[in-house]
DNA sequence: CATATCTCAGGTGTACTGAAATTT
DNA sequence: CAAATTTCAGTAGACCTGAGATAT
C-alpha cells in the first residue's frame, strides 16, 4: 500500500541544498534526518497494519521477544535491555498486554525480586496473526531489492554499532 | 561520543538467525527492525546534545524550517506538511517554542485564518548554538566514510519515496 | 454554503525521574 | 549494608479525534 506522495519535492533534499550554501557540509544532517523521517514514515505504516490487531509494533517486539525466549518466558528486566527501554517502560508495556490478555506475569521462585512475562494462548494468536499481517506488507519495505536491503542493512548496521548498539 | 556497547551481541542478528529457523525470509524484518533501532540511538545522541539548548530534536527541525524559509516566517500549516505532524501537534509545539521565548505568533494581514511563526532574536541564537552542537558530533553519524553516508542516505530516499514521502 | 486555518478539550502511547518495597 | 528488580506516582512530549471559531 504505498501512500500516495505528500509533498511534490523531496523536503529533504531541499533543506540539504540552503544547509549546504549556508552552513557548509550537509551529508550528514542530511542522513541523520532521512533515518527520522523514514523510521516515522514505516512505523506509521506498520502499526497501521497491526492496528486491527490491538497492538503498536511496540508491543509487537515485546511478544517476539517473549516467544523467542528459550523458555517461553523472560524476566521484565531482559526485556528493557533488549528492547532499550527503561524498566518502568517495561511494567507499563506488560500492564497493557496483560489488561489485553496477552501476557501473563509469573514469579520467580527461585529469586523472588524479578518477574517473568508469558504469553498466554491468546497472546500467542494475536502474534502469529500480526506476524502474518506484517509479512504480508513486507514490513513497509518497499522499493528496494533484496540485495538493497541488505545492503542498506549493514550500512545501518555498521551505524549501530558505532552508536553503542552492541 | 561512541557510546560503549549494551549487548554482547547484535539483539537483531540474533533475532534474525530465530526468525528464519521459525518463521521463513528474514530480509525486510531486520531492516525494519533496525531502522527503528538506528533511530532510537541517534535520536538519543541529538537529544543530548541538545539538552543544555533547552530544545529536542523535534523543536530544532522547526527552528530550522522557519529559519530556511525565504521570508523569515511559515505559516503553521506548512510546518505541520513539511514535518508530517498533525495541526494540533503544531499548536502544541509553537506554543512551547513561544513560551520559551525562541518563537512569536504574526497574524496573516493578507489571509486571517493563518498564522504566521517567527524566530525571535533569542530563537536565532538558540539555533545557532544547537547548529554548531550538532555539527561538533557530526549528527551522531559515527563509523561511516562519507561515501558510505551518501550510499546510505540515497537508499533511504527509495525507501521514503516508494513510503509517500515525496 | 463549502472550504481552509487554527485552537481547545480530551484521550492515548511511550518513556522519563524519583522514590519506595522487596530480595539477594 | 550495597546492589538488583520491580513498581508506583508524577510528569513530559508527541500524537490523535472531535468540535468550534474565524475567515475565505
Amino acid at each position: 500500500m504505498p501512500t500516495e506522495p505528500k509533498l511534490p519535492f523531496d523536503p529533504i533534499e531541499r533543506a540539504g541544498e540552503i544547509w549546504a550554501r549556508r552552513i557548509g557540509e550537509s551529508t550528514a544532517m542530511k542522513l541523520a534526518t532521512s533515518i527520522m523521517r523514514v523510521q516515522q514514515l514505516i512505523l506509521a505504516e506498520l502499526d497501521a497494519a497491526l492496528r486491527p490487531h490491538g497492538i503498536t509494533f511496540a508491543r509487537y517486539e515485546v511478544l517476539v521477544l517473549i516467544s523467542f525466549s528459550s523458555e517461553g518466558t523472560l524476566p521484565l528486566s531482559k526485556i528493557g535491555e533488549r528492547l532499550m527501554v527503561h524498566p518502568t517502560s517495561v511494567t507499563n508495556a506488560i500492564d497493557r498486554l496483560e489488561s489485553q490478555g496477552l501476557v501473563r506475569r509469573l514469579p520467580d521462585e527461585a529469586d523472588r525480586r524479578r518477574t517473568f512475562a508469558e504469553l498466554t494462548d491468546d497472546g500467542k494468536d494475536v502474534l502469529a496473526a500480526s506476524t502474518k499481517a506484517l509479512m504480508a506488507i513486507d514490513f513497509a519495505i518497499d522499493g528496494l531489492t533484496a540485495k538493497q536491503q541488505d545492503q542498506t542493512y549493514d550500512l545501518l548496521r555498521s551505524l549501530r554499532s558505532s552508536a553503542g548498539d552492541f
